[in-house]
DNA sequence: TACCAGGAGAGCG
DNA sequence: CGCTCTCATGGT
């Protein structure tokens, strides 16, 4: 039996140049799953799927929605990827970038969920990020309400909900030194004590300040936090990966100190810095991974 | 089995 | 400062 049938909601938006694959499997996020031809995961509180064919994603949900804006947020689906692209340095290995990974767009997510995630991200692979993610969730999320023939959804738990647990309980969860980070981040976020929505009226600096205040939060994490939650575009987080790809490619392979790397890429990539970050990102990955 | 992963922070020289 | 070591765990 089709999904539709079952769904309560469904929607068409027509799009071009969006590759929705990489999109939710580029690093950004970490609970998308793929189901069937398309993806499921939980944005907010809702369950949703979402499916890309012919020019259009089609998305459904558990429950009727009257207003589909938060998942138009989520996707950028008003981003405009030539206009985006086409910002980027005309250069070769950007070219190359773009070419290899058209479609390829950056997610607007909510910030405790991308600041915690990332917490959870130091020092280890993708698979296990979705991992630690996963349990965190199933153990503590809400029960959000899914079509029948799908495992049980969850919400990724709030900040207080995590501020209420232990150490011990979050260990517990396969994230070992990250638990004392993650539960210092909840606590802070809980209290009040770092207004996460507060910070999207703040000069990207400052907020980077203010994130890089908690324990287990360096610049890369910040930097994570503030593309992929808040959309700063002067955000370009420098992880292995972008490091190997921007030594390979502008450096000749160079030895080249980290703070060098962040000027450079501050001053090359232009006003969408942080697009081309997470193009450089996936364009180095798939070339490892020889796909 | 051994190695290493989308870092951060403490400790050292 | 700038470098090295450690942290916890599981995939490959």
């Amino acid at each position: 039996m089709p999904e539709s049938q079952i769904a309560a909601a469904r929607r068409v938006f027509p799009v071009c140049d969006y590759d929705l694959a990489a999109t939710l499997n580029s690093g950004q996020a970490f609970r998308w799953t793929a189901a069937g031809e398309g993806w499921s995961g939980v944005i907010g509180r809702r369950w949703v799927r979402l499916q890309l064919a012919a020019g259009a994603i089609t998305a459904e949900t558990a429950l009727p929605v009257a207003d589909w804006i938060w998942l138009a947020s989520y996707l950028q689906l008003d981003a405009n990827w030539a206009e985006i692209t086409g910002t980027f340095p005309n250069d070769a290995p950007m070219a190359a970038a773009v070419r290899a990974c058209r479609g390829l767009r950056l997610l607007r997510q909510d910030p405790w969920e991308c600041l915690a995630t990332f917490i959870l991200s130091s020092t280890k692979q993708i698979v296990q990020i979705r991992q630690i993610v996963a349990i965190l969730c199933a153990r503590y999320g809400e029960v959000l309400p899914a079509p029948g023939n799908h495992p049980a959804a969850r919400s990724f738990p709030s900040a207080p909900v995590v501020a209420a647990l232990t150490e011990t309980d979050l260990r517990a969860c396969r994230m070992g030194f990250r638990a004392p980070s993650l539960l210092g981040a909840a606590r802070a976020v809980a209290s009040g004590e770092l207004d996460l929505g507060a910070l999207a009226g703040r000069p990207t600096s400052e907020a980077r300040e203010r994130l890089m205040r908690l324990r287990g939060v360096g610049r890369k994490i910040a930097d994570c936090a503030l593309l992929f939650a808040y959309g700063r575009q002067d955000a370009f987080p420098v992880d292995v990966w972008v490091m190997r790809a921007l030594r390979e490619l502008y450096f000749s392979r160079r030895e080249v100190n980290l703070e060098r790397l962040r000027e450079f890429a501050a001053t090359h990539f232009g006003p969408y810095a942080g697009y081309a970050q997470q193009y450089l990102f996936h364009y180095r990955r798939m070339r490892e991974r020889g796909a």
